[in-house]
DNA sequence: AGTAAAAATGACAAAGTGTCATAAAGGGGT
DNA sequence: ACCCCTTTATGACACTTTGTCATTTTTACT
């Protein structure tokens, strides 16, 4: 949430600006990512950055929603294809999360904003509260859904397992093939139940 | 993995400079936490420091890997109490994280280390790879496995959401029944499995 | 033009980080 | 006791970063 000033800049200043933090979190981790280097390259003056945000997470907080804002559209396309089922549709994402990264100079960026969405809990499939686009295309048929608010629960499940095994695969802790069979492993003791049947 | 310098000290040294680990980040987060702070309180110079640890993010690895050593006991001991139930261990568990913080003094300390096992994807149930006593507790008759890893990646997805809710729950954006109550409900669809019977 | 609010600016104080050359302490071996 | 080599301790220092704030500039409106 940058302050109101930023939003009332030029779409050009904006954007420089944007680059300059991009490419500052893309060059390293949060931690040693740092604001007089965000304001060398957009080239603005030290007290401009603070009119316009709070301090550093506010800066990344500004960048994960804006690429929250353009993944949705993305995932939202995958859901479609899949037919609604989101197992499928996890494993789409899982596949274009890791894929769009191969890009080396993006590797750091993305991993920056993959870790701050689990800070912060972000649900990829999340909406706001305007569009509640996603939960309808949802196939809802093949859930094993008792309450209300199951779907909830179950979409902050799943996506916080793709969004695990993201980071995992990004940060080269396991390769994408591991991290493939990690999810489809995972999503298949989702799908079936971690108890066995007989014994309730 | 603070440095072997480290582990030579003798250990009412290594005990102040714990404390004072401790003392800081139960102070603020572990980005505001200052290694000033840590060796002023610890009366050792700048250089010490930087002798036993690689930086700030070794200190609170070492904080942490001390307390999942005192705690692996406490989980041992709430496993058998629940018969190898793993799910109502969880929600032990649970209890037992987030009434120990009640201490308005640990409140930081405790949110810092389960953040930091959050991003180290660290789960309370594993084992290191000597003492493997857990996984013998666990009562693997009432689970849905089919797969060797099964109980790996189901241990991992219970303990992810143990932890994410009790953060939840720590830094008060929800309130410990709350909390209990989302646990419950997510153990429920973990339990009973995520897809319709009759759909596959 | 006049003026009040909004935005821009950059110097600065405060604080923190990590390093490094030097000093001190240990511990055999003779 | 002495020498020598390794390990540990120390704190000054150079460097970087942060966030603030008084001041200037721009904007918007009358």
């Amino acid at each position: 949430m940058p302050k109101s000033t930023f939003f009332n800049l030029s779409p050009e200043k904006r954007e420089k600006i944007d680059k300059a933090i991009e490419n500052e979190f893309g060059r390293t981790t949060f931690e040693k990512a740092s604001i007089s280097n965000i304001i060398e390259t957009a080239k603005i003056p030290r007290g401009s950055f603070y009119q316009y945000f709070e301090d550093k997470e506010d800066s990344i907080k500004y960048i994960v929603q804006k690429y929250m804002k353009k993944e949705k559209e993305k995932i939202k396309n995958i859901l479609i294809e899949v037919d609604g089922n989101i197992f499928d549709a996890t494993i789409e994402i899982f596949e274009y999360m890791t894929e769009s990264v191969k890009e080396k100079d993006k590797f750091n960026l993305y991993r920056n904003i993959l870790e701050e969405l689990k800070k912060n809990n972000i649900n990829i499939f999340q909406e706001e509260k305007k569009q509640k686009n996603i939960e309808e295309i949802i196939n809802m048929e093949i859930l094993n859904i008792k309450g209300k608010e199951d779907i909830k629960y179950i979409l902050k499940i799943v996506s916080a397992m793709a969004r695990t095994i993201s980071i995992e695969v990004i940060t080269g802790k396991i390769s994408k093939e591991e991290g493939k069979e990690n999810l489809i492993k995972e999503l298949e003791i989702l799908k079936r139940g971690m108890l066995k049947k007989q014994s309730i």
